[in-house]
RNA sequence: GGGCGCGUAGCAUAGCCUGGAUAAUGCACCGGCCUCCUAAGCCGGGGACCGCGGGUUCGAAUCCUGCCGCGUCCGCCA
């Protein structure tokens, strides 16, 4: 079935009548349970499929269908029409309840998008090291993790936006070095200008060839970790610079966070210890080797024995995994969050596996907490490859942003010259940047996909330009209409057209589909369904005459049909990050 | 070796959780449509033994199981 015409909003205004249809015809309880959305868009919205009733009532199925239509047809008069298909119940809205669904929703500023009981939730995403560039796999996390914030604050939960920046560990003894040798206003400029990649590979090469270099790295992260004041204040300048850069290109990727956002491993550091005496108190860490470690069970090495989640290493060092059970306490006490979302990518998943059945075998999360990875897979280039530059590096995203916008620019100055100048730039940035989301928002998360510029700046297919385009086109009616929006109250909406009749179908679902996308942490869905919309309103435009039509009537009916589209595209493109110019 | 994930037209992807009717969408391909609201578009057409084999079911792309292929992870990096 076609994943966008759930039509719950007819199940809802139907589901009396057939559960008393099917009671009538000897059939209660689960056995009642069996209207859905039908398969087949042509057969109806929803569906009954008469099957598994035969051999109870002992009747074939095409009986009971058609004995059960007789019973719901007249119930259903003015909401739906209902037909007998071998063996299915076709239940298919009528336009006048669709016309009656759509001046609702015109009224209603959320597009029918309920509020939910509020939940607390930490989302944990982006996570840029410090002193490193940022680069594809942050995309991915980044521009998921903002969408699913978006979402989450829209039904009206409280988010907290956790940027679990690595800015912590043994690599900072050899940047702190690397930054007194270059001289801290050289090294300040070189970072804050984002040339962050050339900063850590000098450090790096540095510390692969100098023996003096290393020893002076070793040093330093003694005194880092022993907080000493002159070392934890060139830390603080290697962040800051970092930050700021990484400011710029946030600011660039259009997403939420900012620094009231950061949350590094730093910050956990006082947390560490409470996690040992914790664990130890509850008699569940082990010595192993003179590490500290925690068999949570389930999982084994090679060699068949079990696998510790380490958390205190033989030298008295911490690593992640101790990181991270400190990151549950803080959001879980500190915080009072119920749902810890991580939107980190798939190859962490037995990690965070380990991680929280430890918290939980710790008590530090019980029933009332949530805590999901939300994994994606890699962005790959047309050969099916991690995707890298021709030198095979990573490639910067900022490299990667500015590609893209700079082809949208292209485009436009090839299909709309009237466009110009500032305007032009400020178009061009919404459509490249948000053709790289919606790329990367569109797929099923967990699957890998394949990065291609040519289809994502296509304007066909499911790419935010084409819908930007729907988008564009109806502002560019009303722009004509002199009809002031958003409308409110018009009275009689009029599905005549079957283009009519399919947009409204569509736009009756928004709501069911934001809850289906955010209840299953799945931008994909929504862009989907957007998709869909767009569709229907570019077969709608091209049929049914707006400003032009026959009388006034149809004129205001089909120019709230319009501004629902432009609504529901809009908020949507909004949920997920991603702008739509008036024109383009 | 073990864990996890993936395998759907030439290509790229939905659909799998929650089993239903002719497997959907886009690109590419073929054929139509601009004195008319943005043709960056629309309409029509061809193209798939849903990796392979078993099982459950009235019914399987969907659930279970075995195999094959690919990816990824498997103790002191994060």
């Amino acid at each position: 079935m076609h994943g966008v015409n759930r039509m719950k909003i007819l199940k809802q205004a139907v589901e009396d009548e057939v559960a008393a249809a099917l009671a009538g015809a000897g059939v209660e309880g689960e056995l009642a349970n069996l209207l859905g959305p039908a398969t087949v868009e042509e057969h109806g919205d929803l569906a009954v499929p008469c099957h598994s009733l035969a051999p109870i009532l002992k009747r074939s199925p095409v009986d009971i269908a058609e004995l059960i239509t007789s019973e719901l047809a007249p119930a259903l008069s003015g909401i739906a029409e209902v037909s007998a298909v071998s063996g299915f119940v076709n239940i298919k809205a009528e336009p006048a309840w669709l016309a009656t669904s759509l001046s609702e929703l015109l009224l209603d500023e959320r597009l029918g998008v309920s509020t939910e009981n509020p939940r607390v939730a930490a989302v944990d995403y982006s996570s840029p090291n410090v002193a490193k560039e940022m680069h594809v796999g942050h995309l991915r996390s980044t521009v998921i993790g903002d969408a699913i914030v978006r979402m989450l604050i829209h039904k009206g939960h409280t988010v907290y936006r956790e940027n679990h920046v690595g800015d912590w560990g043994t690599p900072f003894g050899m940047l702190i070095e690397h930054l007194l040798d270059l001289g801290e206003d050289n090294a300040a400029d070189e970072l804050g200008m984002g040339d962050l990649d050339g900063f850590y590979k000098q450090a790096r090469a540095k510390f692969n060839t100098d023996e003096m270099f290393v020893e002076r790295a070793r040093n330093r992260v003694v005194m880092l970790q022993g907080g000493d004041d002159e070392t934890l204040r060139l830390w603080r300048v290697l962040v800051d610079e970092s930050m700021r850069y990484f400011n710029e290109v946030y600011s660039m990727l259009g997403v939420l966070l900012t620094n009231d956002d950061i949350m590094g491993e730093s910050n956990y550091h006082h947390l560490l210890p409470e996690v040992v005496s914790r664990l130890d108190n509850l008699g569940i860490l082990e010595d192993s080797d003179g590490a500290k470690v925690v068999y949570p069970g389930g999982w084994v090495n090679r060699e068949g024995e079990p696998l510790p989640l380490i958390i205190q290493k033989a030298d008295g060092g911490y690593n992640y995994a101790t990181t991270d059970l400190a990151c549950i306490i803080d959001r879980v006490e500190r915080l009072g969050c119920n749902d810890l979302l991580y939107v980190v990518g798939t190859p962490q998943s037995q990690h965070f596996k380990m991680v929280f059945e430890v918290a939980k075998q710790a008590g530090l999360m019980d029933k009332s907490h949530i805590a999901n990875h939300i994994k994606f897979g890699s962005v790959l280039d047309s050969d099916g490859k991690i995707l890298k530059s021709r030198e095979g590096e990573a490639i910067k995203l900022v490299d990667l942003l500015n590609e893209s916008v700079v082809r949208a620019e292209q485009t436009i100055a090839q299909r709309n010259p009237s466009i110009e100048g500032e305007q032009r730039i400020e178009i061009a940035k919404a459509i490249g940047i948000g053709a790289v989301k919606y790329a990367d928002l569109s797929t099923e998360r967990t699957k890998d996909y394949i990065f291609d510029w040519d289809r994502m700046l296509s304007f066909e297919g499911n790419t935010s330009p084409y819908l930007q385009y729907a988008y564009a086109r109806i502002c560019s009616i009303f722009r004509r209409s002199k009809v002031h929006t958003p409308l409110r109250d018009v009275s009689p909406i009029i599905i005549e057209h079957a283009e009519e009749a399919l947009l409204a179908r569509r736009l009756v679902n928004f709501s069911s589909m934001v809850d289906e996308a955010l209840y299953t942490y799945s931008p994909h869905r929504l862009c989907t369904y957007l998709h869909s919309v767009a569709s229907a309103f570019a077969s709608f435009y091209e049929n049914c005459p707006v400003l032009s039509a026959e009388d006034d009537e149809i004129r205001m009916s089909r120019l709230a049909l319009c501004d629902l589209t432009a609504r529901t595209l809009s908020t949507g493109l909004s949920l997920l990050g991603i702008d739509c110019p008036e024109q383009m």
